[in-house]
DNA sequence: AATAGAACCTGCGGGC
DNA sequence: TGCCCGCAGGTTCTAT
């Protein structure tokens, strides 16, 4: 279900509203929910006595850094600082925080395509696909509901370095509103590939957090095909492309997700990316720019949607 | 090394 | 009404 601007939209909310409260227990009710490096027991076990501290999000990854509640075992204060982030690289300002004496692990979660993560109160009726629930103070609940089964949560002890893991960061390209992502990156990374540009922006290595709507989205804004081959993108091309991935994902972050989806925030809120999608699942209705029909295709094994007319143009499209 | 395709699941909607 | 097919926002494993 979610891309960048919806994990983001969810860890914003979750930092709103779940940090600080005791996690008394849980319950699992799909073990394979729990990625098998842990089995589920072990999972609630770890949990139990921790408190939120603070949600970071990474690509499409959600990480929550634990602490140790009053009256839990003491934690040793790190003394070795070890030469890489736990996290890996493009992480930005979490290094610093990574060793502070109270952290004592993570938690981890993708959402995958069904995946939803909800803050409710324990009386709330339980949704036929909830997988994990975790039972906070004052009768709160961070819930995990997923149709697919294709999510999974993680728990990452403190010592342990988070990509041994959560194995996905470690094949992460760098965040796109990161100074890593430039121009130069993006082209360098483009040079003398074979394969479609739309199968490049789903490849988590060349940019994280772009998924199937927003790369279509991207590629429109941009006045590119979604066929066209990496190898083949002018310079011109590539900036527009480049400058259409930020702008498209920072505009569905301030609108709080998409809305043409079962998207829902950890309310349980519908987000409203602007309110519409210029392609994406609109095979056959008007362009809204020059209302030549939008035609589908198939690209990588995903749908992927275009304006045969204004992606040929060889300038940027939106307003 | 790079790329394509299958696999992992459940449910929904369209065509017959 | 019911069956079969294709499809769904993602990642990872396997095979070329």
């Amino acid at each position: 279900m979610p891309e960048l601007p919806e994990v983001e939209t969810i860890c914003r909310g979750l930092n709103h509203l779940t940090l600080d409260r005791a996690i008394l227990g849980g319950d699992v009710l799909l073990a394979s929910s729990i990625a098998r490096s842990m089995s589920a027991s072990d999972f609630l076990t770890k949990l139990k006595g921790k408190s939120i501290e603070r949600w970071y999000r990474r690509g499409k990854y959600l990480l929550a850094e634990l602490s140790q509640c009053r009256g839990g075992a003491p934690v040793p204060a790190q003394t070795v600082l070890p030469s890489t982030s736990p996290l890996g690289g493009g992480w930005g300002g979490l290094t610093s925080s990574v060793f502070l004496p109270s952290q004592t692990g993570w938690l981890g979660v993708h959402l995958r395509m069904t995946g939803q993560l909800l803050w409710v109160n324990q009386s709330e009726p339980l949704p036929k696909h909830t997988r994990v629930r975790l039972f906070l103070e004052e009768n709160q609940e961070l819930r995990f509901v997923d149709q697919r089964t294709f999510g999974q949560m993680w728990y990452v002890p403190s010592e342990t370095e988070v990509s041994s893991v959560v194995t996905g960061l470690k094949v992460l390209g760098p965040e796109p509103f990161s100074a890593e992502f430039s121009t130069a990156y993006f082209a360098q990374k483009l040079h003398r590939r074979a394969r479609p540009i739309k199968t490049a922006l789903l490849d988590q290595s060349l940019v994280a957090g772009l998924g199937n709507i927003y790369a279509d989205e991207a590629l429109f804004v941009s006045g590119v095909l979604p066929t066209t081959l990496c190898a083949d993108l002018t310079a011109d091309q590539i900036g527009r492309l480049h400058a259409a991935i930020i702008q498209v994902l920072q505009k569905a972050i301030a609108s709080g997700g998409t809305t043409f989806s079962n998207f829902l925030n950890v309310q349980g809120v519908n987000g409203n990316y602007g309110g519409v999608a210029w392609v994406y699942n609109r095979k056959g209705q008007p362009c809204r720019a020059c209302s030549t029909p939008i035609e589908r295709i198939k690209l990588a094994g995903r749908s992927t949607h275009f304006c045969p007319v204004c992606q040929t143009k060889g300038e940027v499209n939106g307003f």
